[in-house]
DNA sequence: GTGAAAGCGCTAACAG
DNA sequence: CTGTTAGCGCTTTCAC
C-alpha cells in the first residue's frame, strides 16, 4: 500500500485523522494519551508527513531557499553555514541553488523556488538586476546578502564595502605604496563600492586611482594581473575586488617574475579561506560571512512573520587582516 | 484574488481546466488555437504552475536532490556542475544540500528530500553508513558519487580510487623517493580505497607502508603535516588523500623549514582548482568530476524510469597530473 | 479534547 | 480535441 499516510495512522491508533494532523504539528489540545497513541502508531507504520500535501493545504512550507551566486568561490559556503545554523533553530529547512554567476539564472533559481512554494528566498552575492529583485519582491519575501540596496521592499545584509575598499587602500598607503592599482569586480556584488573606497582614498591622499576593469573570478584576476605585469613598469601595490581575483594576479605576477611583496604588495577582499592556506597568506578585508547568514536568516523570518512591515538594510564594519602579501615599500 | 490558478487561466481563455493543464504539460492532443488562447492568458495573468499540487497530483516533482558531503571543499562544486548540466538537458530541477562532513546529517538531508518528493536523490563524497544508505533507498532512487559500493539497491558513479592511489605513490617511487608517508582521508569517501593503493605499490616496490590517520580538510592535513616534520627525520615524499588534506600539509612543512620539492616531495588528490594554483602548484590526482556529475544523473534518471533494474557502477580511470610539488630525489 | 466536512491546485482517466 | 469527474494527503473551520 506504499507509504503510510495520515490516514493508516488514524487508523492503526483508533482516532481521527484530524487528531493525527494536530499531533503532527505540536498541537498542545491534544491528550497525552492520545498524543502517545498516535506517536507509537505513527513511528510503527514509519510514517512521515507529505510535504507536498501538507504545504498545498496550508500555504506555508517551513523551507527557506538560498541562491549562491557562485558554487566555487569559497566566500558563499561560509554563508550558507551561517544560514543553516540559524534556519534549523529556528525549524526551518533550507535548499540551495546555484547561480553560477549569471544574473538571468538566479533570477530562474528564484522562480523555482517560489514554485515550489518556499516560505522566503535568501540571495548571496546576488547579481540579478534590481528590477528583477522587486518585481520577485512581491511574489515572495526575499532577503539580500552581500549587496547594497535602497530598495524599501526587499531586505539586505551586507558589509561595508566602501570602507573595506578604504581600509585595503589606505593599508598600503601606510605601507608606503603611490602607485596603486585597483583589479575591481565588474558587475559583481559590492564591487562598485569597494572600487568607489578605493577612488575616494586615492584621491584623499593625492594619489591617483588606476583601475583594472576585471571580475569575481581566478580566471578573470590571472588576466588582469597579466596585464598589471606586461603593460609598462608594474605598480608598488594591487588592491584586488576579492581573493579569488588576488590569487589569479598573484599568480600572474609570479609568472612574470615579480616578488610578492618585494616588488608588489597584494591585498584581497572577504578574507575567504582561500587567504589564510600558508602557500597564499594574503592579506584580506574579512566581512563576517557566518555572522552575515544568519543576521539574514533573521531578517528573513521577521518578513515572513509579518512583524515587520519596512525594509532593513544591514550593514556591518569590515576589519583587515594583515598576512604576508603586503609589506612595506 | 492572490495568485492566479488554472482555474483562473482556463476562465480567462474560455476553455476548461483540464484543457489548461495539458497545455501546460506539452501536451500535443490540443489545437493549435487553443493552445495560443491558453498561453496569452497565462501569461497576462503571470499564471505559473503551483508544484506542490503538481507534485500531490501527479507522484512526480521533476526534481532531484543533491547532497553534497562538504560545500567547503572545491571538489565538490565541479561535481555540481556536471549534475546540473546534465539534469537541466533532462528537464529536471535540482536541489542542494550540504552535509557538513557527517554521515548523520547526509541521512537527515536525504529524508527530507523524500519528504520533499523529489524523483532521485544523488550523494556526493557520501559519509553515510552502508546501512543506511540501503534502507533509504527502498524508499527513494539513490545513486552515489565518489564512494565504493557493491549494493545491489544503489547505483553509483565513482574513480578507481585504488588505480589512483596506486598511481601517485609510483609517480612517488619513479622520482626514487623510498620513504612516502601516506596521510590519509579517514572515514572520507575513497580514503580505505586510496590507502589499499597506495600499500600495495609500496609492498610491490619493497617498501614500507607508513600511514598517518587523518581526515579530508586542511585543518586535519595541518595536524598530520606537523607530526610528520617534528617526529623524527622528515620523510622524502607524502602522498594526502585528498588536495585539501595536501595544502594542509604544505603550510605545515612550511612552518616547519622544510622545502618543497627539495626537502619534501608532495602529491594530493581531485585535482581541484586547488591544485592549480599557481602558489600551490600540487601535483595531483585527476578524476573528471564534471563527468561523475553528468553521468551520475544519467545512471539515476534510468532508474527513475524504471527502465533498468539492476544496480550499476560505474567506475572511471584516475589520472596524473604532475605539477611543482614533486620532484626527482 | 475530538470528529466531520470541505477544499488547497493540480493531474488523470474517461466520456463525448 | 474538449469537458467532467475523482481524488492526491494534508490542514482547517466548525460543531460536538
Amino acid at each position: 500500500m506504499g507509504t503510510p499516510t495520515m490516514e493508516d495512522v488514524a487508523k492503526a491508533a483508533g482516532v481521527s485523522r484530524a487528531l493525527v494532523s494536530l499531533v503532527m504539528r505540536g498541537s498542545d489540545k491534544v491528550s497525552d494519551a492520545s498524543r502517545e497513541r498516535v506517536l507509537t502508531a505513527a513511528a510503527e507504520l514509519g510514517y512521515r508527513p507529505n510535504l507536498a500535501a501538507r504545504h498545498l493545504a496550508s500555504k506555508r512550507s517551513l523551507t527557506i531557499g538560498l541562491v549562491l551566486n557562485d558554487l566555487h568561490n569559497p566566500f558563499f559556503p561560509e554563508v550558507a553555514d551561517g544560514v543553516h545554523d540559524a534556519a534549523i533553530d529556528a525549524g526551518y529547512h533550507v535548499l540551495i541553488n546555484s547561480g553560477f554567476l549569471r544574473g538571468d539564472l538566479e533570477r530562474e533559481a528564484v522562480e523555482s523556488f517560489i514554485d515550489l512554494g518556499v516560505d522566503g528566498v535568501l540571495l548571496a552575492g546576488a547579481r540579478i538586476s534590481s528590477a528583477d529583485l522587486e518585481q520577485l519582491a512581491t511574489r515572495v519575501p526575499i532577503t539580500v546578502i552581500g549587496r547594497h540596496l535602497r530598495s524599501t521592499a526587499v531586505d539586505s545584509v551586507n558589509n561595508d564595502d566602501r570602507a573595506g575598499g578604504r581600509l585595503a587602500t589606505e593599508h598600503l598607503i601606510e605601507l608606503g605604496h603611490r602607485r596603486i592599482v585597483h583589479v575591481d569586480g565588474g558587475q559583481g556584488a559590492g564591487s562598485s563600492q569597494r572600487r568607489s573606497g578605493y577612488t575616494a582614498a586615492m584621491r584623499d591622499h593625492g594619489l591617483e586611482p588606476e583601475v583594472i576593469s576585471s571580475q569575481f573570478t581566478e580566471e578573470a584576476g590571472l588576466r588582469a594581473g597579466q596585464r598589471i605585469a606586461s603593460e609598462g613598469p608594474a605598480p608598488e601595490a594591487v588592491f584586488a575586488a576579492n581573493d579569488v581575483a588576488a590569487v589569479g594576479v598573484l599568480g600572474a605576477l609570479a609568472d612574470h617574475g615579480l616578488r610578492v611583496p618585494e616588488d608588489v604588495s597584494v591585498v584581497g577582499y572577504d578574507n575567504t579561506s582561500l587567504a589564510g592556506i600558508h602557500h597564499i597568506s594574503l592579506t584580506s578585508v574579512d566581512q563576517d560571512r557566518r555572522t552575515m547568514g544568519s543576521l539574514a536568516v533573521e531578517v528573513l523570518l521577521e518578513r515572513i512573520g509579518g512583524s515587520r512591515r519596512g525594509a532593513v538594510h544591514h550593514v556591518i564594519a569590515p576589519s583587515l587582516v594583515r598576512r604576508a602579501t603586503s609589506a612595506e615599500r
